[in-house]
RNA sequence: GGGCCAUUAGCUCAGUUGGUUAGAGCACGGUCCUGAUAAGACCGGGGUCUGUGGUUCGAGUCCACAAUGGCCCA
């Protein structure tokens, strides 16, 4: 027997019990054991940070990645599914940080960098807590009893040795980087920090006067003409720049201009003004007067004044690329250069540079040997002597146009509105600021980069040589130090007195170096305690102290094929048999994150790409299609969706609304109608199914379906069947090529096929009495149906799949796997792929649809036989389809006779039928369908027997009876019309409403009752239940 | 500012290599069916396939540009 299944199904309370259950039995480890010995599957988790409740965001991946695996695990691989948690990072201190109200890096060092990554350790665990619920209320089986997390000293240990090999390859070196300066935070900030920063801002916009040296005038002939007709050295000459951040002038130390463009010489009263030609007309030169004109080439090597002589103002003047501080000069000039960067769609077509701001300036002054001035510490304040030092750059802003205005080098000065970057966090402006910074040589393996990418299957395929192909081919080297404490720390000791450098490769060779001391008790790699810890330097015998910076968080991460088994120092088994990964997913942001700093490290460490599939999946947006932020309040809980929809709803709706790759807008609406629509509906088939068949005893034999009394299935058995095989087929194709969106949406076809057709149309033969081969091929059939779609259905829905296995499985057979994640993925038997049979019921279908239209057209119900229906069909083969499907097409348009027309006989009778009177015609673009309309007495006699048992079937309903209650029926009406069809109608009467006896007269007063109306005539009906026993 | 992706009915999405009248679900109105169904069927309204050009006998589909949204990078 099978468990009586409520139609009102509390699927929330399902998946607590599901949940319990896979945990008291130890499910998940059982369906990693039993595949042991099977082909290997690796799959990758990327360490989600633990700095924030998991969001409905996060649970997209989740749910792909639990999919995929399930999924693999069923087919027979062994896939053991390591959890891993990201718990360094910027993010992580900056939360610790304001809840401990620190502001500043000074701070947090006052504070104790032991206490505070103390805090931050603290605050990763409880976020890895939070992960862990959610992850195993959706169902989403993942090892967290053996994570590896990014904090331990294991792993750190790890990402040592792997720095330690690329600094052995030469791959690491220490250079310069323009990067986002925070000065409130006093960090570099990622890109993607940066990105979350841009905002409109006012600033200034001004234009500078440059003072050419005039002694550098001499020899250029053309230029000095155009200056000279009166007398170039007592009317001073100019080059005006533009520039929105004044605070950068005291850093300048070159004007750039385009070789090729035209420049042109303004004479004005007291001076000359150089500046583009293209460009004269926007920045507005009135009074001046052009006396001729340059090319940018004819300005290159000038010599002007700069602005603020470093000299003057105790500011170093530092020498590129070597960064030697240079003797005091006071006579200092600065030269014109070219670059291809300058623009002559703004400004004045001559560029102010100064390295110490901006990556391209850096790059010009590297490439071009310029000076470096930094005029501005890391705080954002001015060092130095100038008028302004001590203040804020942004508010010295003003300051430094004073005092050009003072000396009449401020041409003019306006404000615009344009984007800048500001702190994410604290709003700050951002600046860019030249920083030492350690590099991994990545450039170095471009070549392998790519041509490893190219053996990886990306889903969808464009992000290959899009998205992360462009991003492989722009390769720059990559910037991994950050100066800040939670992370891991980098291994790079350097001399004191020599600036000798070495990197320590694991905790074995530290504890080896000379004259170790520092090393604390319990070890730990974090800072403090690494900083502590100095030896001898082997070339000089000074002391060697650790470099201040950690190591970038991606490379944590992308460092997790080696360093989640804490290899090479142990597990090497376990490292090669998961390398490289057969799959991977996360969300699309991580081709310059996770992707990359994976794929890098492993192309870096072992020539070869560590994953060989992955999938990249879209954002989940709100239901308008717009980002979800907190301030704009659209953020989905998904603990909000779990608890009132459920587990599998949400992952249901999650995987068939919208390809992986697309954007996900997320509707609770749109998951409750796909929750009806699919979940509701198969639930309900299943609930018929369990109904009838406890009534009828139905025991499914394994062998029933092929050996016994084969020809009891009808057409619409092996139609049903035909598409369940080819689903089976299509669902593993999809899924093997990483698509379970087409998946479940077949799913979802079926069960519409298998509900609405395929039930509907048998239900007679479940109700009937008879227990016959016929009966016995219909429960077999939906039987097989269930049972095959339930294991098709176990990696999308793992909750609702357990709970069908275990009624449809486990209650009658004790030999059945414990648990549907234990069984193996159904295999289409492809000898029942019936495409012939698949097209004829879909025609069948059509055709019926077209029946019914034609009723509808002239306004009678189905329940009103009708004497004959004439279809026109295309082909020979469609007229013999139909006709082995007429008694499925007879019943659902109710019509005693179905005749067939093609060919020739089509194109005579088409009109003949759309025009003769007593006949309805619909037709689409192949077919048409014809309906006698007329109504003979004994049609409409037939008519009123059906209405009859209709209304009493309903009764029984109202009455609340069960569906094997027999009755007694009582009926009193004047119409003798009525009488006389309850006379010839009796027996189908009373075998439709298990009604044995009807009785025309009153009912006892316990009977149930009701008044009707049918034909315009009234009837009192009423219905007793009867002991069966008597 | 640059790159990638998307844009098809009020909403969510299908639409194979270019080829009959561009489809489905939801929502809305009407009719019907029903002893599994909080379901289903039929009819109806609702589409300049984001826009503008181009290629072609023929474009939702291919190309160019633009707009909007998302992501990545500045």
């Amino acid at each position: 027997m099978f468990q009586k299944v409520n139609t009102r199904v509390d699927f929330l309370q399902l998946e607590k019990d599901v949940l319990c259950f896979w945990k008291k039995q130890d499910i998940f480890n059982k369906s990693i054991e039993m595949r042991d010995g099977g082909p290997h599957y690796t799959f990758y988790e990327g360490p989600p940070t633990a700095n924030g409740n998991p969001g409905v965001h996060h649970v997209l991946a989740r749910l792909y990645k639990d999919a995929i695996c399930r999924y693999k695990t069923m087919k027979g691989y062994h896939v053991p599914r390591k959890a891993g948690w990201d718990t360094h990072g910027l993010p992580v201190e900056l939360e610790v940080e304001s809840s401990l109200h620190l502001t500043s890096k000074a701070q947090i060092e006052e504070y104790g960098v032991a206490r505070f990554n103390n805090h931050c350790r603290q605050s990763a665990f409880k976020y890895i807590k939070e992960w862990e619920t959610m992850t195993e209320r959706l169902g989403c089986w993942l090892d967290m009893e053996h994570p590896y997390i990014t904090l331990d000293n294991s792993y750190i240990e790890s990402c040592w040795w792997i720095v330690k090999e690329l600094w052995d390859k030469n791959l690491i070196y220490q250079g310069y980087k323009v990067t986002p300066h925070c000065p409130r935070c006093g960090t570099s900030l990622s890109s993607h920090e940066v990105a979350l920063g841009y905002k409109d801002t006012e600033d200034p916009s001004v234009y500078i006067k440059f003072r050419i040296t005039p002694s550098s005038l001499e020899g250029r002939t053309k230029l000095y003409s155009l200056l000279s007709p009166s007398n170039a050295l007592s009317k001073p000459s100019f080059l005006l720049a533009w520039t929105t951040t004044p605070w950068t002038l005291p850093g300048n130390t070159a004007l750039a201009v385009a070789p090729h463009a035209e420049y042109s010489v303004m004479e004005g009263d007291q001076d000359y003004l150089i500046l583009a030609t293209m460009l004269v007309d926007k920045v507005g030169l009135e009074g001046y007067t052009e006396s001729g004109r340059v090319l940018g080439e004819d300005l290159l090597h000038l010599e002007y004044d700069p602005l603020f002589n470093p000299h003057a103002y105790g500011v170093p003047r530092l020498n590129l690329p070597t960064l030697r501080i240079e003797e005091t000069k006071d006579n200092l000039t600065y030269p014109v250069i070219g670059a291809d960067l300058v623009s002559l769609d703004e400004g004045t077509g001559i560029v102010h540079i100064a390295p110490a701001f901006g990556e391209v300036d850096f790059d010009i002054g590297m490439s071009s040997g310029l000076d470096f001035v930094q005029p501005v510490d890391l705080e954002g304040k001015v060092s130095g002597d100038y008028p302004f030092a001590g203040k804020f750059v942004k508010d010295a802003d003003p300051f430094v146009l004073d005092d050009l205005e003072s000396r009449a080098l401020l041409h003019r000065s306006e404000k615009i509105i344009h984007t800048y970057p500001f702190c994410w966090r604290c709003e700050t402006p951002l600046l860019y600021y030249a920083k030492p910074s350690w590099y991994i040589r990545t450039t170095a393996v471009k070549e392998a980069l790519t041509s490893g990418n190219a053996k990886i299957n990306w889903y969808p395929d464009y992000i290959k040589y899009g998205r992360f192909g462009d991003w492989l081919e722009n390769n720059v080297d990559w910037a991994f130090s950050r100066e800040r404490y939670w992370g891991t720390p980098l291994n790079i000791w350097r001399c004191s007195s020599c600036d000798n450098c070495k990197c320590v490769g694991s905790v074995a060779e530290l504890r080896s170096q000379p004259n170790l001391s520092g090393l604390t008790i319990p070890l730990d790699l974090h800072r403090p305690y690494m900083d502590e810890i100095t030896f001898d330097c082997p070339k000089c015998g000074g002391r060697m102290q650790r470099v201040p910076e950690v190591i970038d968080c991606w490379f944590d991460s992308g460092a997790m094929p080696v360093a989640q088994w804490h290899y090479p120092f142990e597990n090497e088994d376990k490292f090669k048999q998961n390398f490289p990964a057969d799959f991977i997913c996360e969300a699309v942001d991580q081709t310059r994150g996770w992707f990359y700093s994976l794929h890098a490290i492993s192309i870096l460490l072992f020539n070869s790409p560590c994953f060989k599939n992955v999938i990249c999946l879209g954002h989940v947006v709100d239901a308008q299609g717009e980002k979800m932020s907190k301030s704009k309040g659209n953020v989905i809980n998904p603990w909000a969706v779990i608890n009132n929809h459920g587990a599998d709803a949400l992952r249901w709706y999650m995987l068939v609304s919208t390809p992986g790759e697309d954007n996900h807008r997320f509707s609770t609406k749109m998951l409750e109608e796909s929750r009806r629509k699919f979940l509701l509906t198969l639930w309900n088939t299943y609930s018929f199914f369990t109904l009838y068949a406890n009534i009828d005893r139905f025991v499914p034999q394994p062998s029933m379906a092929d050996s016994k009394q084969p020809k009891a299935f009808t057409q619409l058995d092996k139609w049903i069947i035909s598409e369940l095989n080819r689903l089976v087929s299509e669902v593993s194709k999809l899924m093997d090529s990483y698509n379970p969106t087409a998946a479940t949406r077949r799913i979802e076809e079926f069960v519409d096929k298998l509900s609405n057709w395929y039930v509907r149309r048998n239900r007679r033969r479940f109700w009937k009495s008879e227990n016959d081969a016929d009966k016995l091929a219909a429960y077999t059939t939906l039987y097989q149906s269930l049972a095959t779609l339930t294991q098709l259905l176990a990696p999308f829905v793992p909750f609702f799949a357990e709970e069908l296995y275990q009624n449809l499985f486990r209650s009658v057979n004790l030999d059945a796997r414990e648990s549907v994640h234990l069984t193996d993925f159904p295999t289409a038997e492809e000898a029942k792929i019936n495409d012939k049979l698949n097209r004829d019921v879909e025609l069948a279908m059509k055709i019926s649809s077209l029946g019914r239209a034609a009723r509808a057209k002239v306004g009678i119900k189905v329940r009103q036989p009708l004497s004959k229906a004439v279809v026109g069909v295309e082909t020979k083969e469609e007229e013999k389809a139909l006709a082995s499907l007429a008694t499925e097409i007879m019943e659902e348009i109710n019509v005693k006779q179905l005749v067939v027309l093609s060919g020739a006989e089509r194109r005579e009778e088409t009109l003949r039928y759309r025009d003769m009177p007593d006949y309805s015609m619909v037709s689409d673009a192949r077919y048409w369908v014809s309906l006698s309309t007329e109504l003979t007495p004994e049609l409409i006699a037939e008519g009123v027997s059906r209405e009859l048992v209709r209304h009493l079937q309903n009764m029984r309903r109202n009455a609340k009876l069960e569906i094997t209650d027999h009755i007694v029926t009582y009926y009193q009406t004047k119409e003798p019309l009525i009488k006389q069809v309850i006379n010839t109608f009796a027996d189908y009467i009373k075998q439709e409403t298990l009604s044995p006896e009807i009785i025309d007269g009153l009912p006892p007063d316990e009977a149930y009752s009701e008044k009707h109306r049918i034909s315009d005539s009234e009837i009192s009906l009423a219905i007793k239940k009867v002991n069966p026993d008597f």
